[in-house]
DNA sequence: TTTACAATCTCTAGTGACTAGAGGTTCAAG
DNA sequence: CTTGAACCTCTAGTCACTAGAGATTGTAAA
């Protein structure tokens, strides 16, 4: 049995988030000492290592929610957990397709400016004011 | 001159985003009706379009605001600017840089699994459980 | 002119996933 | 037994909006 800032230690998530998660229901409450501190013990290690490496790969509290319902029903089927994962990685596929035609914008407007110029020839400032400039949609 | 609805069709800004704006100080106080309702010329038309523009290349409102002191002042240097530029391409680059790890981790746990298995086999919920399976720091 | 009603106004609160701080209590080492 | 780091709960703040309540205004048809 260990206190929450052992917890934290062993597993990288801050203190007020361990107690987050607690009041989100991602991890069941805490066994107590007299004096009303948290003590944990492997399972709520392997619990809180789990929704660390889960939001580590962009899953939302809510998704977790469902994923760790699954794994405490051994016997049901996965497929539920199997369709999570794919609409997080097509969201992932999104947000990098969109981060990379704002980086083409981006690169263009630092190439066509040293900032030796003055604000009213900035090729970043006019290229802000008309989206025209762009060469992509974004 | 005209409402901050119509303002809201043309720039494609929410008419709640735009009060928003306002408030922070990104958009100078409107002129107001007798009624106390919003209107809008040409040059708000302009300035919301550039905030518009900067927002979906993912600039923070605090960096908006330098861009547009910026953009008032024309004899100024555009140094400024560019700094703002570059740190947001940067950014962005560390954005996709860490999306891409996650997504080669999502893409094997997706293969490893059809959703056909059950939820104590699954090699999704595994590879949430222990990051031992990822091929990649993330 | 009156009436109807969409659009506007302000204000407060909610979102997601934490983070920070105040003010008080408990644990463990010396 | 004393000290002080660690813990407790509670509230509020972050970012960039979004939603809703309840009241007022603008405009166009009857
Ligand atoms: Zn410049
Ligand atoms: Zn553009
Ligand atoms: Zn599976
Ligand atoms: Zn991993």
């Amino acid at each position: 049995m260990f206190s929450i800032g052992e917890l934290s230690r062993r597993t990288k998530v801050k203190v007020p988030t361990i107690r987050y998660y607690e009041e989100m229901g991602l991890l069941v409450e805490a066994e107590r000492t007299s004096g009303n501190q948290r003590r944990y013990d492997k399972a709520g290690l392997e619990r809180l290592s789990f929704i660390r490496h889960a939001r580590d790969l962009g899953f939302s509290i809510e998704a977790i929610l469902s994923l760790i319902e699954l794994q405490e029903h051994p016997d049901r089927s996965c497929q539920a957990a199997t369709k999570i994962a794919v609409a997080q990685l097509a969201d992932v596929r999104a947000k990098v397709k969109k981060l990379k035609a704002l980086e083409r914008e981006l690169v263009r407007m630092a190439k066509g400016c040293d900032g030796h110029g003055v604000s009213e020839d900035c090729y970043v400032l006019a290229s802000l004011a008309d989206h025209e400039h762009c060469e992509n949609e974004h």
